[in-house]
DNA sequence: TGTACATCAGTGAACGCGCGTTCACTGATGTAC
DNA sequence: TGTACATCAGTGAACGCGCGTTCACTGATGTAC
């Protein structure tokens, strides 16, 4: 091997994280290849050495971006049990800051309904990366089990995601602020009280 | 005058119905103008002579689809007060049979993100339509002033909108019903219980 | 009533362009001796 | 240590195709007489 190692895999993940971003921005019909590895510092020529198809990069870049996103995730170094991690995603997820942070913000918002277009295998693998997520998520709602606990986050979750779409398609910030507002005051009636130590 | 005085307009709205079809199906960039005068039993030609661009057949047919939608809305005859109207809006919206009805269901799980990415003047359209639907839902949360019950009426708007769009980005069927049921139970908690008659 | 005509909604072919994808090549890299 | 070489990540030009858009034309329609 002539390079290092991790050279092409480096670039491989460089790629990724631009695909994520470019089809943040204008989805994944509206952005091209060439803006991809544009935004990435390259050429477009190399694509097809790191990647088969558009359709498996954006699967790729989909899932990395949600397994590597930390903003609904607990965060690692908190290690804190009960719904205080719970309140403060929802808290930043519904902020005015990530509604204005389309290109780096969760990919969900931005991408959801193209995800639900794409092929069933596509959809599994997304599948999987979010009920991984949901498992990491649903011990906070500390006073129930699994079961009950986990559709629960899938329906906190539907709030973060479906708010932020919808704050970010009217026109007036006011209106979108509101709407981000109304959606962590919804949220807040399904969390536990806060405990008092 | 050689044609019926509204032969052109008819022929203008079914081009706005097959556009509306044709988006929800593949999303605003991935469906063609080709494939819009084609669901509407038309050649790509004539289309130019009705719209100015696929950006404002876009907006004017999502416009169009929220404005006739009965999804959202509470149906007319019913003229009922208080919440039943919105519990059953709900159980409507969030079922199974909608998840399945991408090309005729509601335009918003399909292509809120796409709209959020059109220029201002399309998201004040979008708005003010949406505003109809909110103030014809708000005075169903009976106990509310409009200042706190239109607010309530947008989140769960997107509780509905996001719910939908996750079951359907899913790979399981049995998975993505299990969200739109948990979506159900968080919407029945932000309504006003049924009244003892 | 029948026929010639004016209208214009819709047709169909064409346009330039940017797309996803391919491929022969380049040149920076680390290796061998 | 210095030089010739093999490798291969990345380049850049090209491809066929479908896109949004344009436009000269057609032919069904209702009107005029």
């Amino acid at each position: 091997m002539r390079y290092p190692a991790d050279h092409k895999q480096r670039t491989r993940e460089r790629i990724l994280d631009a695909a994520a971003t470019v089809f943040r921005r204008q989805g994944f019909a509206g952005g091209s290849v060439d803006e991809v590895m544009a935004e990435a510092g390259l050429t477009p020529g190399g694509f097809y050495s790191h990647f088969a198809s558009k359709d498996l990069l954006f699967l790729e870049s989909v899932v990395r971006a949600l397994r590597e996103s930390r903003i609904i995730r607990v965060s690692d170094n908190a290690g804190q049990a009960g719904p205080e991690p719970l309140r403060r995603i929802a808290s930043r997820y519904l902020s005015p800051l990530h509604r204005k942070s389309l290109s780096d913000g969760c990919v969900l918002p931005a991408l959801l309904p193209e995800l639900g277009r794409q092929p069933p295998a596509a959809r599994q693998s997304f599948e999987e990366t979010l009920l991984e997520i949901v498992h990491g998520l649903a011990p906070h709602l500390n006073d129930a089990a699994p079961e009950t606990a986990e559709p629960q986050i899938l329906a906190i979750l539907s709030v973060l995601i479906g708010g932020m779409m919808l704050a970010r398609a009217v026109s007036s910030e006011t209106l979108a602020d509101q709407i981000l507002a109304a959606c962590r005051a919804l949220v807040e009636t399904q969390l536990p009280p806060p405990s008092i130590p």
